[in-house]
DNA sequence: GGCACTGTTGCAAGCGCGTGCAAATGCTGC
DNA sequence: GCAGCATTTGCACGCGCTTGCAACAGTGCC
């Protein structure tokens, strides 16, 4: 590397022939500096190619403009599409997205956490496994935010961003009900993050409370592999199901192709499904899939603005926590509608 | 926000009753601190909670370990299992990703790259539209180095990982013939992106090398909705195509959901599809997919490694491109194989 | 004891920036 | 011409860190 890679604001202070305060002015927004100084300032600037070094900035104002974004199963539709809203909205924001990936091991939140606190990150929002106690409170003493979303946890201190899952999954029930099914069944993942329970505890409550049991089946991670094993499982059953909800859409689309294609069953004809997410795919002809929709737009919105507020107000009165609601969207994989 | 957020090295010091420098060599590898000073240093730091500020640390050694990934369309399968990827390998290298959205304009990759500059990233990784030559020049001239994935531009300066893309399109000529197929379709987007074009042209080449022509559908932006059209077109002609190369398995997706539910053509019977990406999807058995996969994780690799590689070495002899190959990945939306 | 040598430590400079403070400038009104 | 004021500018400090340099302590050997 050259010796001089970066070109400073002393340079550009000096070509236009003034202080280096003034270049700093002129790149500050609200700042007191004559037209006449900003106009020699922008040109000698645009004629070295500077530009403001927000590591020394952030340094300065002990704010960096970074938020951390940490995230597992990244590749997954749902979280990649959430991962789009949230950088957009920070970008439109001023902010910026730092990615940490935590798919490795389960205290890899915690390191993702530490890397967060090294770039003095403004703050971070956590996607995927959650953090240790211990760590959320390290990140709240060095005055990072913390945001949570659908995580569910009880930790004061960090904003969390939740869905109404249990209340969507109980108005699933009366769906299913009116499609003429009376044999019902959940196909969860064993993850077992709060939102996945909550969805399985709110489908068996409300179908307990007119009087339906529920079979619950459950099997390894949340994606497609594990709804081919689930279908398995539940559709060899004595007395098969002849209404199922899925977890999570990647499962309900796994649990449709070996329904279909291998055991020949007719959905919506013999067999409901619904899931949960509305992923790109749930719309896809193969599949037509009625589930619930993440408000993605606006959970990430939710995130940014609250970022976006200053936390030195009184912090009795912040709101901690934002339950958004999710939408079912019908399609044919359910009769009726 | 309190008045101190962040511990710094000098109360670390003053705790383990050393100097500050003292502090700073304990946390940089390499640098010359008895056990004794270690211990103590370490022992206050974790009581503080102190974490380096690499923001400071950015600064000195003008070395911030960023490195920005800019992109578009990342909701989308490839880009998000790229991007994963890519990330968990500059974690694994020490180094950390900044996630930057062009989806808005076309401009915004030029904005992207100004960012990128200003947070002082070693390096950026670009996947999504072409920058001006005027930027990337900029961006070298700071001393940032730049990877273009699938970008196929011919600049002088940053490091371009390429596919065989055309000749991946010429093998599979020789499969569809296999099969049986005479009446070859290409069915692409109009973003005519190189890759995407080199599909294309290696397509037709290979095709006409052996007397065949093929027909050519453009439409819309590459994703599942584009398939369907392009389905419409390519369907609906007096000679109908037994045999259809999408140029990406999103469209392809789209192609096969509108022949089957729509047109009731048999797939691979009466038409022969491929894809390329090797998307998730592409496996889901409702598709079983024949497709080039994209080596994601050599991909990755290629372009971590050579960002690891110190610049300051002769650039004469550096390499700046490299080319990878897809193997195709036979399912059975191709006859035979 | 004196010497050369190795290994540690503290000092101080400087990375690029924002900003409080005081000096300088320009302008108005008498 | 001068006081009074508003606006602009430069100086200098500090944000938290790394590192060259010199001082220092410890060791083995003559």
């Amino acid at each position: 590397m050259s010796q001089k890679p970066f070109v400073s604001a002393q340079e550009v202070a000096e070509r236009a022939g003034v202080s280096r305060s003034a270049v700093s002015r002129t790149f500050t927004p609200g700042a007191s500096v004559s037209p006449e100084t900003r106009r020699r300032v922008v040109e000698a600037a645009d004629a070295l190619g500077y530009h403001v070094n927000h590591l020394a900035r952030g340094l300065m104002l002990s704010e960096s403009g970074i938020v951390c974004l940490i995230v597992s199963d990244m590749g997954t539709p749902y979280r990649s599409s959430l991962i789009r809203a949230v950088t957009q909205q920070l970008q439109d924001a001023g902010k910026i997205a730092m990615l940490i990936n935590t798919d490795r091991s389960d205290g890899s939140v915690d390191l993702a956490l530490r890397q967060a606190i090294r770039y003095r990150a403004d703050a971070s929002i956590i996607l995927s496994g959650m953090p240790d106690k211990s760590i959320t409170q390290l990140c709240l003493k060095n005055g990072q935010r913390l945001v949570l979303i659908n995580r569910d946890d009880d930790q004061e201190g960090p904003f969390r961003i939740n869905l109404d899952d249990a209340a969507a999954a109980g108005r699933l029930v009366t769906a299913f009900l009116r499609a003429g099914c009376r044999r019902l069944a959940f196909a969860n993942s064993e993850a077992g993050t709060p939102s996945l329970m909550a969805r399985e505890h709110g489908f068996i409550a409300a179908a307990k409370a007119i009087g339906l049991e529920v079979v619950v089946e459950r099997y390894g991670p949340t994606g497609y592999e594990s709804g081919r094993v689930l279908a398995q499982r539940l559709l060899t059953q004595s007395e098969r199901p002849d209404a199922v909800f899925c977890a999570t859409d990647l499962i309900a689309c796994g649990f449709m192709d070996a329904a279909r294609h291998q055991f020949s069953i007719a959905i919506p004809g013999q067999l409901c499904v619904a899931g949960f997410d509305d992923i790109e795919q749930a719309a896809w002809s193969s599949y037509e899939l009625t589930t619930f929709a993440q408000p993605v737009e606006a959970i990430a919105r939710e995130a940014v603005t609250w970022l976006g507020k200053d936390g030195s107000d009184d912090p009795a009165e912040r709101i901690h926590s934002v339950r958004l609601n999710a939408d079912l969207v019908w399609r044919s994989s359910i009769r009726g509608g």
